[in-house]
RNA sequence: GUGGGUGUAGUUCAAUGGCAGAGCACCGGAUUGUGGUUCCGGGCGUUGUGGGUUCGAGUCCCAUCACCCACCCCA
């Protein structure tokens, strides 16, 4: 074989595109009954927005950014994440004067280039909300409710909510200040990931998994404690919206968003089940990020999740995720007149709306009725050259084995006799 | 980027260092006029790829690629 697909990417072959399908309209009934409309943007952006957004520092932008130039040498990148360039466009479209609150949603690809492993590519797809307009803390239970009402409509039940608030970039500057001087003394001691993280991000420091790290976080200062007034009173107006509208979750201070643009409340949608990559969805409130990209200072706040591991989720739940469409009949073919003539019929069920199968390199009855219960069709259509002459086709049910005799009309007959 | 595991037919899997096989799926046939069952027939596949050891390699060694798992990161 000579060329394969690029590590990390898979195809979606018509055997599972239904479910795809099925989950992507599905979203888009959730996230319409809540009054969000679909944006969709461009795959690549200029890179800086990205790293801007994101932040220089993160991961993404660092190392899993797929970037290039253009031939004017401009620097792009494919998108890492779906936030960014929604606010982009929401701010070069002048959104803000259309309404005093924008809602919207996306659903498509993302790269980062990262090691591939169970429920994590490098293109992978992703659906996303966006609420953009107010700081009202309605709004972000607001968010949270479209993810957990969808989750349970498509029968996932085993998932938990974790929520967190980092606070304003004012109460996240103290809180990291307070974090490295409980983890300075000690520093040596550390494992070396969380001796950059020191550094870089040390919230990253309360989720290190290596044990010895782990000892060092007894009686570490959170982020719950640093926060300022506002901050305070917003996150406890989050959990009274939450509990009023009887979405269970846990409070996890050790909850952080990888992306530099997220302020206050930050949450995450988790099934265990799916092995290390246990993340259904994530999101969080990003109140300074539309100012940052050159818009007017407006709150935010938005979540991402992706259908790849909702997809491993769902079907070790064992959900339904639709069906493959099934032909409505199969036409099965006698003799090179009926074969010929048969034409206008064919089309003319097909016009109607009907799914007509019909093989014309099968010859023998033997194969036609065989592939017709391969396809799993409900109808055969049976036509032979005396039929023709006569006028008529015969419509055999091939679950129950009756057939009769209809008129070889413009259609109208069998569309009757199938959808009855 | 780091570590561990696995690569044989479309697929699931066999094959002591000695002739590369089976189930399922697929295709054809059993009087072109009625299917699902049954019966018969249909497989030389770069054993992921490239080297090496050996009289001989699917099997042992090295490299490489891909996938899986974990670290990391994240949705």
């Amino acid at each position: 074989m000579k060329y394969n697909i690029p590590r990390g990417t898979f195809d979606i072959l018509p055997k599972d595109s239904y479910k795809w399908q099925y989950l992507a309209d599905s979203f888009r009934k959730i996230a319409s009954r809540f009054g969000y409309e679909e944006i969709t943007t461009p795959i690549f952006e200029m890179a800086e927005l990205f790293e801007r957004s994101s932040g220089e520092s993160s991961d993404v932008v660092q190392k899993e950014m797929y970037r290039f130039n253009d031939r004017k040498d401009r620097t792009f990148a494919l998108r890492p994440e779906g936030t960014a360039p929604v606010v982009r466009s929401y701010v070069e479209n002048h959104l803000d004067v259309l309404s005093s609150r924008t809602k919207l949603f996306y659903i498509g690809p993302m790269f980062r280039y990262d090691r591939p492993q169970a429920g994590r590519y490098r293109q992978f797809y992703q659906y996303g909300i966006e609420f953009i307009g107010s700081n009202n803390p309605y709004y972000d239970a607001e968010v949270i409710a479209i993810e957990m009402l969808w989750l349970i409509e498509l029968g996932l039940n085993n998932v938990r909510l974790e929520i967190n608030s980092v606070g304003c970039a004012s109460c996240a500057a103290d809180y990291e200040a307070a974090l490295r001087d409980f983890y300075r003394p000690n520093l040596d001691k550390l494992c070396p990931d969380c001796q950059k993280r020191f550094e870089l991000k040390p919230k990253r420091l309360l989720d290190c998994k290596v044990p010895s790290c782990k000892a060092f976080r007894e009686g570490a200062p959170s982020q719950l404690n640093y926060l300022d007034e506002a901050c305070k009173e917003h996150f406890s107006l989050v959990r009274a919206s939450l509990d009023a509208m009887g979405i269970a979750y846990t409070v996890n201070p050790a909850i952080v968003r990888g992306l530099d643009y997220y302020t206050n409340t930050a949450f995450e949608v988790i099934y265990d089940g799916l092995g290390a990559q246990n993340s259904l969805a994530g999101g969080g409130r990003y109140n300074g990020l539309i100012e940052q990209i050159g818009g007017k200072s407006i709150p935010a706040i938005g979540f991402a999740g992706g259908f790849e591991r909702l997809l491993l989720a769902l079907e070790q739940e064992g959900a339904s995720l639709g069906s493959r469409s099934v032909p409505d009949a199969y036409l099965v073919c006698l003799g090179d007149k009926a074969r010929s003539g048969i034409m206008p019929y064919l089309n003319a069920l097909r016009s109607k709306g009907l799914f007509v199968d019909y093989d014309p390199d099968k010859s023998s009855l033997k194969a036609q009725f065989k592939a017709a219960d391969n396809s799993g069709a409900r109808f055969a259509i049976i036509v032979g050259d005396s039929e023709l002459e006569a006028g008529k086709i015969n419509l055999k049910n091939l679950q129950s084995g009756e057939q009769q005799t209809l008129p070889l009309d413009g259609g109208e007959a069998a569309m009757q006799a199938i959808n009855r």
